[in-house]
DNA sequence: AGGAAATAATAGCGATCACTACAATGCCCT
DNA sequence: AGGGCATTGTAGTGATCGCTATTATTTCCT
């Protein structure tokens, strides 16, 4: 019986950061629960046991692919709400800046974290709502910064806006459109704030 | 060795459209990969058999959910875009009736259709974006009939605007707030329609 | 009453899920 | 050179996925 050692596939490092990259593209086109372990290895090109010894869990990747477009996709918001522009510029340009990075790689359509939040998993769920509560609480700041009385109607206002324009660009809106919307969304904005005096 | 024939639990019928009820309150609270069909059979009292004899498949029991949901609780827009209404009225009604409903049941929040079309399974994403798409086109006639030239534009504005309504409601956003946003959009768009003569 | 049609129940199908035990391989340090 | 150690490989875990073959039961029609 020929019980000669199988040849083994020579032994590949793996780049962790790159494998990040990847699974953040697979889980922003196909949500997570749409990709499988099965599905990621096979993309970092590795085994479960390497997969799971890099990153924990498949949530715990999740966690850092969400970390990861915060930090490198997330809107400039101190730049976007400099003090030489008033409120209503400032959020037309939020929404114009959003509805950019939305909708222009139309492989990965949307906000990544918005997105992420609708897993059907508890635990990427939750770790996708905490990151959006943080952004949430950041435009919330910004906001008060210039109309503190308004802060509160003016965020959940700015916020659902934003839903809107992650969830259009999902469901396929293309870039001009959406454009086209963050553009009236701004003007309507900013023509109210200055009539009512800021 | 007793081999008396297992005694079997009496034939009960069951109700298909109770069914069809039942299976859209868990469809809508937990998506549609978010409900498997242990859980649907457990809920109707049923087994598997009786399930696909009945539905054909969970595919297409969300397709009659689906259908039931537009049916029952879908927007009235002849209603809403009545001829004695400019349409910055009809529009502001729009909002706050989509505002109402999509928050009106916390255990079913946001818009059915717009968030069914976020599964991962292509069957069921297929038919609710094909759903969905019959609502745009049918608010897009609507608008058209009070404002031919801007019906594209507005129709993309109207559309991302209720999406971020689903979605705000979705990630749970209290209905007075959601209502107060709606209030709001509605109020911006309408003095824009009104000062630009219609 | 008796046969046919319809519907339900038991039990289990293959596939995929996230995840892991264990052994072989490579690199670094002594 | 050789031992320690981290990391990879193969192979497979139990659980759940959507779904079905088969049998048992009831109802309806003649």
């Amino acid at each position: 019986m020929q019980e000669l050692k199988r040849q083994r596939r020579p032994r590949r490092e793996f780049d962790r950061e790159e494998g990040v990259a990847k699974a953040q593209a697979l889980f922003h086109r196909h949500g997570f629960d749409g990709v499988g372990v099965a599905a990621l290895t096979e993309a970092l090109d590795i085994h479960p046991p390497s997969f799971y010894a890099a990153y924990g869990s498949k949530a715990g990747l999740f966690e850092r692919t969400l970390e990861r477009y915060v930090a490198e996709q997330g809107l400039p918001l101190s730049e976007i709400f400099s003090d030489d522009r008033s409120l209503g510029e400032a959020i037309t340009h939020l929404f114009i800046a959003a509805a950019d990075q939305y909708s222009r790689d139309a492989c990965c359509p949307g906000c990544f974290v918005t997105e992420g939040a609708r897993a059907a998993d508890p635990d990427a769920r939750a770790v996708a709502l905490k990151i959006g509560q943080q952004m949430i609480e950041a435009i919330h700041v910004a906001i008060a910064n210039h109309a503190p009385d308004q802060a509160d109607k003016l965020t959940d206002f700015v916020v659902t806006t934003l839903r809107g324009f992650s969830a259009a660009a999902y469901a396929g809106l293309q870039a001009e459109r959406l454009l086209a919307v963050a553009r009236y969304s701004g003007e309507l904005l900013a023509k109210e704030l200055d009539s009512t005096g800021r």
